[in-house]
DNA sequence: CTTATGACCTGCAAGC
DNA sequence: TGCTTGCAGGTCATAA
């Protein structure tokens, strides 16, 4: 489950569910899940195997379990996680990857990815900026939701890059929880063209694009996240259904709620990009650009 | 330092 | 009915 909104609906039940619970086993069904966690599988399941769990917290896309120890599980779901919380007796299902039973014999955590990009550690905590944080997550910037996220810094640090604001949102070292889906809506809400360089854009202009941002990962959120189909969950298994209010993401050959125009959808790295051409005028093809 | 590109995976739908 | 191609919510290493 992709973005903001759909990471923090799964650490809100990750939190309603697993807190206070002593991990008992450990089973990982495939490598792949557990590659950033350095020391290997083995080492994994050691690591887990008799902590507490204490919090439940999320920076952008990542989320973690703090354990005892000065440690954490990190979690990040990829493009196709999920981590559910089930019944011990219930059958495995396709692409389990990595389980964890707990000491109470309740209900267990199990960690399901089809494309195997999402992954699960131990790791140590560190300081960073004030924070604290685990090891693989320190390099990540607060998200927009996030108590102590600094909206005027956060314009700032936008407005000092050469690259295109698309771009930049995605950067989750700029900004950190937006992806392709809240990054198109957020520019849809603030009329401007992703392919605008971000540099050229006005403070105020940058302003509007992060709070729509925070506007409509809000309301996302709110509705229990998008999803479009069975991949992206809460840990219950059930869907969110914000994907009905969408105005400018998958809506390409619809009219624009808003100019009726149609909403276009083109290539941009390596993925797509949906867009209003009359509220989000693009911007004047640059000198060097062949197009 | 920054930016751009491709690699890493599986499964589904559309077109032939 | 196959087969191929393109596409999908992400991040990271590497090259320039």
């Amino acid at each position: 489950m992709p973005e903001l909104p759909e990471v923090e609906v799964v650490r809100r039940g990750l939190e309603a569910h697993i807190l206070g619970r002593t991990c008992a086993k450990v089973a990982v069904y495939h490598p792949r899940a557990v590659r950033r966690h350095l020391a290997g599988g083995a080492d994994f399941c050691r690591e887990l195997t008799g902590s507490e769990v204490v919090a439940a917290h999320r920076r952008g896309k990542f989320l973690w379990l703090e354990l005892s120890g000065n440690r954490a599980l990190v979690g990040h779901l990829g493009m196709s996680g999920q981590l559910l919380v089930q019944d011990p007796q219930s059958a495995a299902q396709a692409h389990l990857r990595v389980q964890l039973t707990f000491s109470d014999g309740g209900s267990e955590l199990r960690f399901i990815d089809q494309r195997t990009f999402g992954w699960l550690a131990v790791q140590i905590m560190v300081h960073r900026n004030g924070a604290r944080v685990p090891q693989g997550v320190a390099h990540i910037a607060l998200d927009p939701l996030h108590e102590e996220f600094d909206l005027a810094r956060c314009v700032t640090a936008i407005r000092g890059r050469t690259a295109e604001i698309k771009r930049v949102l995605l950067n989750q070292q700029v900004v950190s929880g937006i992806g392709n889906i809240y990054a198109d809506e957020a520019l849809w809400r603030a009329g401007v063209h992703g392919r605008r360089v971000a540099q050229s854009l006005s403070k105020s202009a940058v302003t509007t694009v992060l709070r729509s941002a925070i506007e409509v990962m809000t309301e996302a959120l709110a509705q229990g996240g998008t999803s479009f189909d069975a991949l992206y969950v809460n840990v219950n298994g059930a869907s969110g259904y914000f994907d009905r209010s969408l105005s400018a993401y998958g809506q390409q050959g619809r009219p624009c709620s808003r100019c009726s125009a149609l909403i276009v959808r083109e290539s941009f790295m390596n993925r797509s990009s949906h867009f209003c051409p009359r509220c989000q005028p693009p911007p004047r093809a640059r000198a060097v650009t062949s197009r």
